[in-house]
DNA sequence: TCTCTTGTCTACTTATTTTGTAGAGATAAA
DNA sequence: TTTATCTCTACAAAATAAGTAGACAAGAGA
């Protein structure tokens, strides 16, 4: 699962791309719209802006925005940097590699073998959708009966 | 990421099904093999046990033995049962659905809609493949330099 | 039947992680 | 100089995960 806080790091920067160019966002705002404590929201932007994705106006009339355009940011990368790694298991990492504790040696571990073909996966998609993607969410569950999703998101189409 | 707990498991069933129909497996000599703590390892049989993947037999020459025949069971299956759903965010579930807090509505979500669309992903391939694959393991990063990984597994090809 | 081996079950303990909050500071505009 | 903002470190509380204890049940064989 991805912990409270990535969701809310996510949430957050998708309504700072929705912003994008019309100006500094006060955290007040975005706290407010994206339903996000707002002292664990100054903490979550504070991240951001040490990591280079945001960047920060102090004093009067503050706030934030993107550092980069929308379309430069991809999801897989946030995940990154909020979690450290994209895979479900740490020996399974590309870019925070770790090897399990209790675990067989790792030439030897099939769930390893699993999990980096997973991940790879997983990448694949979620380093090509960006902030600049628009997202079609299929309605909740209890109403519907499923499935209007699963399209590849060619440059602005509905993903 | 899956929890320590989840992994023990899948290590666990793993072993059980390398030794498909060669009668039962001590408790102890999976621990051991596999190298997971005893007494926890009894924790994660009986959950499997009562779940109705594995078969126990109990008193003297007593152990376990899978319930079914490894090819019927997928590891999108195995972590259903241990962590309750394959999704990253729990409004993304569609077998353990629950909506999440502080968010905005499912329908507004974005998050909930990449979510969806990679859950779908993760379960076309966790579906795919069962205990019977075998699974080739890339060697550990720090001795090689990257992919040898990536197959799709058909029949009994190597993942 | 007795005993030994092996699994079962409930309840705990401990450690770790997550989620948030407090509160004193820094800075920029008016 | 005042006020609206962001910044930072530290802490607290809650939730979750990991692992252990220990009494019990049951089957095989002497």
């Amino acid at each position: 699962m991805l912990s409270q806080k990535t969701r809310y790091t996510i949430r957050a920067l998708q309504h700072l791309a929705d912003c994008w160019q019309q100006g500094v966002v006060r955290l007040d705002a975005i706290a407010e719209e994206q339903n996000i404590p707002r002292k664990f929201l100054t903490v979550i932007l504070s991240e951001m802006v040490r990591e280079g994705l945001v960047v920060s106006h102090r004093g009067r009339d503050g706030g934030y925005e993107l550092a980069l355009p929308p379309v430069d940011i991809c999801y897989g990368d946030i995940i990154r940097l909020t979690r450290g790694s994209l895979a479900l298991v740490p020996c399974a990492s590309r870019n925070a590699h770790e090897t399990c504790a209790n675990c067989l040696p790792e030439a030897d571990c099939r769930l390893r073998g699993l999990m980096l073909t997973l991940r790879d996966e997983m990448a694949a998609m979620l380093d090509r959708i960006t902030l600049a993607d628009p997202i079609t969410v299929e309605a909740p569950f209890a109403e519907t009966g499923m499935a209007q999703m699963s399209a590849k998101s060619e440059a602005a189409e509905p993903i």
